[in-house]
DNA sequence: CCCATTTGACCAGA
DNA sequence: TCTGGTCAAATGGG
């Protein structure tokens, strides 16, 4: 288990392997993902926090401008001021995120269906019977490709793709790969945001049933950082016998320990690629504390490396860019 | 040739 | 009638 700690706010990773299904696809993304807790509430002080977080960030940028005029500038100065304005940028990302959720959630603050801005959300009318089923939702900060063909361990087949109404980017339907063999009746959707295209939400409809159970060796290859407490099955390493050679190009990131760091909603990035290899990052993770199957100088490889073939321009520059935040499925998925 | 993906058609709920 | 979810034939890649 990995601890990283940023500022006031402290965050427990742990590290697991996850599964990629096809190694050799140039379709699978590197992406971390964060696994959306559907129970966690979104609250102002945490958006304050983050503004606080942001304004001190500044200060500090502020002062490292001041001395690096007064003086010779370094390159080291001047990666620290990057680090700075990235992190600065991402904590606003992630305040205006966090407003944007409230908003939804707040029925006297809905949006008209025109916003724009609602189109990160999925709509659906909801039967009885789906009621029933387990709903759980993830985003995905992805990277590099935009058909949001997301790992989660599980092996998916994708049945078909809708344009949404109201939204730029279709919605892709998957279901499990033992549908017919095992009767597995998982389903997942996966759709892309409309205003950040690094973004994809997930929705996953039904638990998997089929025996999917993890590789010993699918450990060495993949691992996922783990941010929740609650452990999403989704989110569990599993792996059948038929799972492919895999690729370690992706990183799951979850909260662990749910209910003592509820108040600790933070998120965090690597804002650019350019600048992933400065000090912060190495600050903000303990890598020291991983599991055994995956090694810290890994994981670093692994969250520095820039996928090779970045099909999406526009996902480039939003690489790791951020980690977004916590969906009650409740709301997300009821008629605005 | 096999299998996954694509995509238009179809169906059901609101 | 509109919209979202699923089906299944066509297509393409390995």
């Amino acid at each position: 288990m990995a601890t990283l700690t940023h500022e006031n706010s402290q965050l427990s990773l742990s590290l697991s392997p996850i599964s990629l299904r096809k190694a050799n696809s140039k379709k699978i993304p590197n992406f971390f993902f964060l696994q959306v807790n559907a129970e966690m509430m979104m609250e102002e002080k945490l958006v304050i926090s983050e503004l606080e977080l942001g304004k001190d960030l500044a200060n500090r940028l502020m002062n490292n401008l001041k001395h690096s005029s007064s003086s010779s500038s370094s390159s080291s100065s001047s990666d620290s001021n990057k680090t700075l304005i990235s992190e600065i940028l991402r904590i606003y990302q992630n305040a205006i995120f966090m407003l944007s959720l409230n908003e939804d959630k707040n029925p006297l603050k809905r949006r008209s269906p025109d916003h724009k801005d609602s189109n990160f959300v999925f709509k659906k009318r909801k039967t009885s019977s789906e009621q029933q089923k387990t709903e759980k939702v993830k985003v995905f900060v992805a990277s590099g490709q935009d058909n949001g063909s997301i790992d989660d361990g599980h092996c998916w087949r994708k049945y078909g793709q809708k344009e949404i109404h109201g939204s730029k980017n279709p919605r892709a339907y998957y279901r499990c790969t033992h549908r017919f063999t095992q009767h597995c009746l998982a389903v997942k959707q996966v759709q892309k945001s409309d205003t950040d295209p690094s973004v994809f939400q997930v929705k996953y409809v039904g638990d998997h049933t089929c025996n999917n159970i993890a590789s010993p060796k699918a450990t060495t290859i993949n691992f996922s950082v783990s941010m929740f407490g609650e452990v999403n099955r989704a989110n569990v390493t599993e792996h059948s016998e038929d799972v492919k050679p895999k690729k370690p190009e992706e990183v799951m990131i979850n909260l662990e320990d749910l209910e003592n760091k509820k108040n600790i909603f933070r998120t965090f990035s690597f804002p650019n690629h350019e600048i992933e290899n400065t000090d912060w990052k190495s600050n903000i993770f303990t890598v020291g504390e991983l599991s055994p199957a995956t090694s810290g100088s890994r994981i670093t490889s692994e969250i520095v490396s820039a996928p090779a073939s970045v099909e999406n321009a526009e996902t480039a520059d939003s690489y790791f860019s951020s980690l977004e935040n916590i969906i009650d499925p409740d709301w997300l998925w009821s008629e605005l």
